[in-house]
DNA sequence: TCTAACTTGTGAATGAATTCACAAGCTCCC
DNA sequence: GGGAGCTTGTGAATTCATTCACAAGTTAGA
């Protein structure tokens, strides 16, 4: 398969998240054109971005939302369950475990980790919490397939390590610093102080803004 | 000012916090190829994002730690502070209202909104929940430059609608869905489904992984 | 069956971002 | 002062992503 571009990935999520709110209510067939207006984008990209994957429409007459919809989630890798781990119990860390959108999707926080013995055994979005030391025992005995990690940017980079070195292949990271995994092991990371920047430039640097 | 890429604002919010880094630790010159191997990118990148502001580096030598970083928080509007309000006052409005990082780099919030009438007038993140019947007033009285989202998808778009209208500029948005506002105004979304899917996306589709 | 009205799927064209490659400039040391 | 050794800044080349434009396929109705 061509190497597929992140960004084509976010806006078939989006699609997705459209169809599947159209599909709630009873909508049955939908365009390129609604999609792209939905998602911000143009119905050439629509196709595009669908065309990588094979041909899911019918000329003339559009999409199927069941059917898009399913080859969709099959596309994201949304048909099985997958069981995450949290990385750290803190506000964030036990907002995620709570989280129901979460489990709409097919993900299951199963384990919720801390180094902190002030938390440990607590319970943190229903979710007892436990101690970080056997975070690398359980990914080796298989229990998670994704890590989120909400832990301060100083340990975020040796939490990857371990994780990695435990053979963990998804990590979504919250930490507010850079960090670098090996390439067979897909790492993504939201940083709130990077987003922000990203508005103050624009407020500061708006003379002509498109 | 020619148009400045997302991608070339995100990494200079990258080379910030490594300058700041080191430049704690007393380091005093660092060069191109220094950024680039803790960005995850090459020289050339950080010299060609560097050169759409000017100059700043002296060649043979590489860039002074202090200087670099006072031009690249001058260039990213970090030179004054910005008051935030966040909308929403659930587990992440609270976490994000607490979290110190913003105040180090600049950023004060200074009101937390919501409609739950439970939730308004205690604390959260150490300020009080207002009435969100009072945050269009208090915008177009020029409390708030940025406003944080974290509210359900469902009530998302409505709220940006109101912000707008108030005057804000620039909107950070944790809810899950796709938003829109006019051009002049700066939307970023953080959308963890969205995330989470291109890991998944990533761990079902990995025959061949760069 | 034939035509009109649509909408997809996709090569080709364009546009944007990254990488290359090297001249220009700075420092150090003899 | 002059050469060696670095590192920047930047046009040119390349790679990657988006948009264009239209042939091909589908439906509906006469």
């Amino acid at each position: 398969m061509k190497r597929i571009a992140e960004s084509t990935v976010r806006r078939l999520s989006i699609y997705l998240s459209f169809l599947e709110e159209i599909g709630a209510r009873g909508v049955l067939t939908t365009s390129s054109d609604d999609l792209a207006r939905l998602g911000g984008t143009t119905s050439a990209q629509v196709r595009k971005d669908l065309s990588f994957f094979g041909s899911f429409g019918k000329r003339g007459l559009g999409y199927s939302v069941p059917e898009l919809s399913s080859r969709l989630r099959e596309i994201l890798g949304l048909g099985n369950q997958w069981h995450v781990c949290i990385v750290g119990a803190g506000k964030i860390g036990a907002a995620l475990a709570r989280y129901a959108g979460f489990f709409e999707r097919g993900f299951l926080v199963t384990g919720v980790y801390d180094s902190d013995p002030e938390k440990i055994g607590k319970t943190s979005g229903g979710v007892t919490v436990k101690d970080i030391a056997h975070l690398e025992r359980d990914i080796v005995a298989g229990k998670y397939q994704i890590g989120v990690l909400t832990v301060p940017a100083e340990n975020a980079q040796q939490i990857v390590d371990t994780v990695v070195r435990a053979g963990l292949k998804a990590i979504l990271s919250f930490a507010p610093t850079q960090l670098t995994a090996p390439p067979d092991v897909t790492l993504r990371t939201v940083n709130m102080a990077m987003e922000l920047e990203g508005l103050t430039f624009a407020l500061t640097n708006r003379e002509s803004h498109g």
